[in-house]
DNA sequence: CATGAATGAGGGTTCATTCAT
DNA sequence: AATGAATGAACCCTCATTCAT
């Protein structure tokens, strides 16, 4: 079911009527609320689960500390959402900009960031950044703008090759092709 | 006109009517049909002007070499643009991911990325980059990152102390400050 | 059952979903349906229900004559209906005047008012008034006016203190008050 | 274009939906709402044109006193407002009826019933009743009701015939006709 | 040049009713 | 006897767009 409604990722919130949803998931339009109170609690959802999935690769041993092999294994892992589900992080970060859709999930966010930051903060200063925050903001800046840009055009952004170079210059990780050379 | 207009930024694409934007620019509904043709031709206009303005302050001479200063002065407008009118960026922002927006402006966008990228390429190349590519895609999508990130949250989003860290890991320009230090 | 949904006169026979109707009695959707043919025929039961429970009071020795007893023991019968049952009586009032509920109780309601009216008349033809139908129908929209009135209000309006009133004035009686004094 | 959209009447206030109304007064659908702000102010302002309309004959030097001929002015007039426009004041009462339709008037009715009944309790007491206010508490009571059972079933209900008898009923006025005799 | 009345398609949502289980 | 998933029509309302003035 919802896979079917993920789809409104295609055409983004507002341009995928509750109708055209049922439709592609081959239901009713009023079944589609037995399963999501309104348009927003559906969106909500699927947010929540994008979000809540990403934080599964982000410190997976919960421990509050990055160490370099759960970084590099959380931007592989990024990497590989993206990839795998490539409408609906173009539905995620479409809704990011959309203020009605956004506040839905405001307060989630809101919550969230600091504590992302506050963590990637910690790893720079354990590797001796002279500005460890403008770090981390710029580490996560540029994993959006790689995301955004990706989901923009997947077909003709080289996602896979920036790894390397990522983890050269954002997380003082020689990688290993380098090394093998 | 477009001037107020453009606060179509604050409720998003979907939610402001023309309706609304013609009150808030004190014209009659029908007159806004004299000026554009479409909702989306009043977009277009919106979102090209954004994209010129940007160009403006890329490679101002045009010469399709990026000097240093010309970089850093090309990353210190930029965000002296996003400062200067974060509700029109962030309207352009979250045009970027309204699929039925972006087909507005996605042949002028497709023609200049590559440009852009080009240009940044020969800029790291000309730095011995060992991957210039690369550091060109991450360059831009850590500027898109930053922009989105300051648009969705001015108030907390430090960019101006970005800058200097942005230009010594993303330009190999030390920056100011620490030559007086 | 049917207890839980006569509170569908709280808020009128339009806003009371089957669902939310069901769900305060403590049972399905679809159970409903084995009971009651459908909604319409849910709400013509009771209002049949109503109106018999009223005529119970009125002329109850089926002789079709109206003493003075009868005729005091019926007023203050249905006030004590109207004061036990305020929500019921308030439905019952509100469908009186929306045209597709009342068409469900149109046949019940002509047969019986013209017979209603009788009987008060005779009443008032052996009381030597003037105008005897006249007073028959008088009364009638006297109680229908004065049940209205407190069923829109209850806790406002002063519906015991009209009973001696009433007996005086419409029925020729000398309230027992009076006669004390 | 009122004039049509008073034919709500025909059927209630729920059973009228506002494509009706508009393809009854032949406009478009969409037309309606530059004219009202919704389905709810379209029978809010059509029950205050009728509660001011009613008002208009009431005290109509508004001194707060009501004479004799004031009060028969009043009742004949009433009288003729009902048969002038039967569905009209069908609505009116249906409304009254209907929670969510009664909430959009309750201000504007909570403040005149007061104002009302004190004014015929004076006139009570200037005919030296016994029980003034109820009195009046009955009168109104039963011009309600006879409003009611007239637009219930005008072409049946003897409404006119029922003028001498209220007046000498409940105004202490002996009506013309009888003098004559 | 400028208005705003008018349209009609489409939006999200509710709900009485059915039916397989 | 009892459930609740499923339907589809109808509801109120919004909006881009047109056009007579």
């Amino acid at each position: 079911m919802e896979a079917a409604l993920e789809l409104l990722a295609n055409d983004g919130y507002y341009a995928s009527s509750i109708s055209k949803i049922a439709e592609k998931a081959g239901v009713s339009k009023g079944l589609m609320y037995n399963y999501f109170e309104s348009k927003d609690a559906l969106v909500l959802e699927l947010l929540s689960k994008g979000i809540d999935e990403m934080l599964e690769y982000f410190d997976p041993n919960n421990d509050g500390i990055l160490t370099e092999a759960e970084m590099e294994s959380f931007i592989r892992n990024i990497f590989m959402l993206l990839k795998k589900d490539i409408k609906y992080w173009k539905l995620y970060y479409a809704l990011f900009l959309q203020p009605q859709a956004f506040k839905l999930i405001q307060d989630k966010y809101t919550n969230l960031v600091p504590a992302f930051i506050g963590i990637l903060t910690r790893y720079y200063e354990a590797h001796n950044s002279k500005d460890p925050v403008n770090e981390a903001l710029l580490f996560g800046a540029m994993m959006d703008g790689v995301g955004f840009n990706y989901v923009m055009n997947p077909s003709l952004y080289p996602i896979d090759n920036l790894i390397d170079t990522i983890l050269e210059k954002f997380c003082y990780i020689k990688n290993n092709k380098n090394e093998k050379t």
